[in-house]
DNA sequence: CGAGATTCATGTGAAGTATACCTTTAGGCTTAA
DNA sequence: AAGCCTAAAGGTATACTTCACATGAATCTCGTA
């Protein structure tokens, strides 16, 4: 019984229309050939960088902007236009683009270096070697032609935040050790007011230009969402009003186009599973609940048993209303025992709750409660079904 | 009553430690001349 | 004697611990009105 009714499931499923004809379109890393309403910045970009298709090095340069505002899309659009053309004329031009914020692979000054050099191929071990060790790799690796690398450093403001701006002033000496390659950096940040933080002679040979990347507003993440989705879905298969709201969530959410692609193409997957002709409004209220769930999922399940243990502590103890360090951390302790893990120090656990708090798992806000000390009240903002998901997850996950 | 001292619970920075991993080097074994 | 393998020595990055000091408002203390 129940056997049929799965085959009949799949059968209809394959008869049915799709809704999508190319959803690649959608997904966060494919680079559309136009990019509307960053023109202007594209423009600046490429003067900027025009040097380099002569060989000649171009100034080093630091976008900001929100997430979501086009920047790496730009950097990547920019990218592949120029290699076309320097493959075209057989030009030792090469990019190299690494997000800094992608744990265990460039969130450490070793780590960044290290992965630098995989780019060209060899291998670094992931511990082992002195730091200047792996740059003098890098350094020979580079000079061995006359090229001219740009290297692009994606969400850099959260690499110095985590390790210091030393880092940085270690970029900027790369071209004096030289002989024959030369590099030119592109710093992308999503803190406006990052650069101001930092030692001012690194700031002026670091940030020779710097370009702001402004958010959408409602009427542009239409256009976008409507070019995209136009390649994406099938004619007609988006009810009218669909785009406007999508748009109309992600201006709230600082213009960030991102998410609202992630949206349709989400609402678009749900209709197709609901077995609907079109993506209904409704669609994308679904959708939005189902990233949000997706990705605190994801969070958690990709986090160490430490932080997982962490996080399952603060969970048993949500009900209550004011959660303080010291709670969660009696709680942290007993429930090592019994899941036979040796427990870190508080102080440690301090650090990871920040760390929690730094990926919006939980809300934690530094308080004073006068005569009686001084901790971090916490806060757990999950919807409910969410969390009991949560719950279950970490069960597993910690083997109880 | 109010200014200043005290206090609590934990935040936070710096330095130290454990672990995992790396390269180098010395010694031992094998092999070929 | 040369070549190859192995294990020890010496070195590093990272995650965590230890130590020590910093915080900041409720509460306490004590001089003063």
């Amino acid at each position: 019984m129940v056997e049929k009714g799965i085959t009949d499931y799949f059968e209809e499923f394959l008869t049915k229309e799709p809704l999508f004809k190319e959803k690649k379109i959608l997904q966060a890393n494919y680079t559309p050939e136009t990019i509307p309403h960053r023109e202007e910045q594209i423009k600046q970009i490429a003067k900027i960088l025009a040097p380099s298709l002569r060989l000649e090095k171009p100034s080093n340069l630091f976008l900001y902007g929100k997430t979501g505002t086009g920047k790496t899309l730009s950097v990547k659009h920019i990218s592949n236009k120029m290699l076309d053309i320097a493959k075209k004329n057989n030009l030792l031009l090469k990019i190299i683009y690494v997000n800094c914020k992608l744990k265990k692979i460039a969130d450490t000054e070793y780590r960044l270096v290290a992965q630098l050099v995989r780019e060209f191929g060899r291998e670094i071990p992931p511990t082992g070697l002195p730091t200047d060790e792996v740059y003098k790799i890098f350094y020979n690796i580079v000079d061995r032609e006359n090229q001219l690398i740009v290297l692009v450093l994606d969400e850099i403001d959260q690499l110095v935040k985590k390790t210091g701006d030393e880092i940085l002033y270690n970029f900027t000496r790369i071209n004096t050790e030289l002989k024959k390659a030369q590099i030119s950096i592109i710093g992308i940040s999503n803190d406006l007011i990052f650069i101001n933080n930092i030692d001012p002679r690194v700031k002026s040979s670091l940030s020779e230009e710097e370009l702001v990347f402004p958010p959408y507003n409602a009427l542009q993440l239409q256009d976008i969402i409507r070019q995209r989705t136009n390649a994406a879905f099938k004619e007609g298969t988006l009810m009218p009003g669909v785009i406007e709201k999508c748009a109309a969530y992600a201006a709230r959410e600082h213009g960030d186009a991102r998410r609202a692609l992630e949206l349709i193409r989400v609402a678009g997957e749900l209709a197709e599973r609901d077995g609907s002709e079109q993506v209904l409004i409704e669609h994308i209220d679904s959708a939005e609940d189902k990233i949000e769930k997706d990705r605190l999922i994801d969070v958690v399940t990709s986090q160490p048993k430490q932080f997982q243990a962490t996080m399952y502590s603060i969970l048993m103890l949500e009900n209550r209303k004011n959660i303080f360090t010291g709670d969660i951390y009696e709680i942290y302790q007993k429930l090592c025992k019994k899941i036979g893990q040796r427990p870190l120090t508080q102080r440690r656990i301090s650090d990871i709750i920040a760390e929690l708090d730094m990926l919006g798992m939980i809300n934690a806000k530094l308080i004073s409660k006068g005569r009686y000390g001084r901790t971090r009240e916490i806060t757990v903002s999950l919807p409910s079904q969410v969390e009991e998901n949560i719950k279950t997850i970490l069960k597993k996950e910690l083997g109880m």
